[in-house]
DNA sequence: ATTTTATTGCAACCTGGTTGCATCTACACT
DNA sequence: AGTGTAGATGCAACCAGGTTGCAATAAAAT
């Protein structure tokens, strides 16, 4: 469950601290229903470093998934169930798919998938429809 | 067809001049049965600038295809068959996985499909196997 | 051979992300 | 509550991949 108070005695069992930038941090992700960057939460006023620093810390105790989109970004998001995503080449967006199955590979470990292509909303607004 | 010969004809249809730099692109690109990064033709004494520049044009003009790695480097392969790419996360190849058909989602107009994970070579040299 | 125009290489730049280091602060211990 | 200290933060400087401006070069048309 991505719930606040979940996520913060994880941070307690694992002796991270529970400091301000982490809570905002958390707080965002948890809104948020899709991946988000570091131009994303800009408006929290938190130094880049202190955005990756945490995003790495995240990472490694399997709090966050790193997405890398196509510019060149990197997109963090909780990491609830294991879901595709899907990037818009027109609009950039990184969107969850989920209730989709990875399909499988022999031999291969698939971790992840990621589709991309143009988004409903942006086919329809180019006139693609 | 990848011969190179279709390829040079194609430039010529195109006002593209058959350069040195060009040619040896293609052959090389034709060689390889994997996308390439600028590293992986660092052999072929060229300066980045071109590299990329080509690969703009020969991206606008249909002949090869863009694909991002998750180590924020572009690989570009010849755009022959529509197929996935797989990306191992610890050897960070990008392998073509031909004969691999696209998942269908109504609405999103799917232009690529890539995995991420493990690749067999990787799984079984770290003991996973 | 000459001219024209696309292409190349260099240097300088841009952007996303990382590292070193001094400062600060969450939290544990009294 | 006051204090000590490891962990967290912000700044500046840096690194790497990729782009842009511009002068020099080389296809290819005459």
């Amino acid at each position: 469950m991505n719930c606040k108070n979940t996520v913060f005695e994880r941070f307690k069992a694992q002796n991270l601290r529970l400091t301000r930038s982490r809570i905002a941090l958390v707080e965002r992700l948890i809104d948020a229903c899709a991946p988000l960057c570091y131009d994303d939460i800009k408006g929290l006023a938190m130094d880049k470093t202190t955005f990756y620093r945490n995003m790495h810390t995240f990472e490694a105790s399997g709090l966050i998934r790193r997405i890398e989109s196509d510019d060149k970004k990197w997109y963090f998001e909780l990491a609830g169930t294991l879901h595709a995503h899907f990037i818009c080449s027109v609009c950039h967006r990184v969107e969850c798919l989920d209730s989709f199955r990875h399909p499988s590979l022999p031999g291969y470990a698939i971790e992840s998938a990621t589709y991309k292509g143009t988004c409903p909303e942006c086919a329809k607004r180019s006139g693609f429809l």
